[in-house]
DNA sequence: GCCATTCCTTAACATAGGTTAATGAACCTG
DNA sequence: CAGGTTCATTAACCTATGTTAAGGAATGGC
């Protein structure tokens, strides 16, 4: 297995070359962390800026509205970017709870930092707002098509092949919640499939 | 009724005042542009950076997919900005159209021109970021949470809200393509109001 | 004023999905 | 290995929403 240090440079090379100098200041910021299953990275209500690069393992950010009904927002998976991103940019506390769904090994800084780089290293902007679009906005607009356009059945498909064999590692329910549906209904469509 | 370039001053001042000067660059890059119902500002496929500030009317942000089905993903009214924002940022042509839902009356300019300002005012760069979190990151984070978390009667009092007066102003199968079902539901939410 | 068009409503029926409850498998933990 | 816990499945029933079809109000052109 590569070392850690290495996929994360990879992963950023793919959004942005960073100069060597860029590079160093940006690894110097990063520290290994793990998590157990339902520990949190970020709590709802707290001001948290962490990043985490995710190594192994897997998290969800999750709603949780008055009644306590939880919804998986999103889910992070190896070689992904995990912030509470809504509150970092607004400088407000989150509104998600991020936690762990299996072991978890993450290479974790604070935003805050990265952003204090962008004066000296204008590649380290340009890669932030880069990982914004695509893993942000990109995929928030597809989403947003998806709920209202696809019934849930569609949605479970596209779920698969947006994180490859996830579904055999969590509870079900964990990806009801994500796919907006009972876990009931949930059962139905993997019974329909049989 | 207010100046047009004074309703712009006061919804620009409500995000980020302005120095004199930088005012002065700024809406030096805005002209007057109106469009009959059913004209186009954007249509898909396009890339087209035009920043439409409404004055008057209301515009709607569109999506079709393949088999033609529309869905409205975005209105626009007095005081708002619309741009295709997604497309702009990320320099791809739009997918989706805009067009007018009435008579709509606008000041446009070109976003790359608002963006050529950012180094000469700092403050209008800020004013951007600003209006596209609050317009485009903090709405979106709430219609999802909607469209998963509640029916389609608590959307149509959600929308209600958001668009005061709008409903009476647009044909009823535009709203009920915003709240994702058909014009029909819609029919019987209403009728279950009375 | 007449006709066509647009669009809202309603009814009847069909399907997707929610709720409750029961069952059983897998897995802890003592 | 016994008992508890967690979780997926299934059934029965109910509600929200889609589909098709019909009718009627409002609007606009001639």
């Amino acid at each position: 297995m590569m070392e850690a240090s290495e996929r994360l440079r990879a992963v950023v090379e793919h959004f942005q070359p960073l100069t060597t100098e860029a590079w160093d200041d940006f690894l110097a910021l990063f520290s290994p962390m793990e998590l157990k299953k339902g520990e949190y990275l970020v709590r709802a209500g707290e001001r948290n800026d962490t990043t985490a690069f995710v190594l192994s393992g897997a998290l969800r950010a999750y709603y949780t509205d008055d009644q306590g009904n939880e919804y998986n927002k999103t889910f992070f998976v190896e070689s992904s970017f995990a912030t509470s991103i809504a509150s970092v940019l607004q400088d407000i506390p989150s509104y998600l709870s991020f936690d762990a769904l299996l072991p978890t090994q993450m290479l974790v800084g604070s935003f805050r930092h990265i952003t204090a780089l962008y004066e000296k290293h204008r590649c380290i902007e340009s890669l932030v707002r880069k990982v914004i679009e695509s893993e942000w906005v990109v995929k928030k607009e597809q989403r947003e098509l998806r709920l209202v356009m696809n019934d849930a059945a569609d949605r479970y498909a596209f779920f698969q092949e947006e994180y490859p064999g996830l579904e055999n590692k969590i509870p079900q329910y964990h990806i009801a919640s994500h796919l907006g549906v009972t876990p009931i209904q949930l059962s139905r469509i993997r019974a329909a499939r049989r």
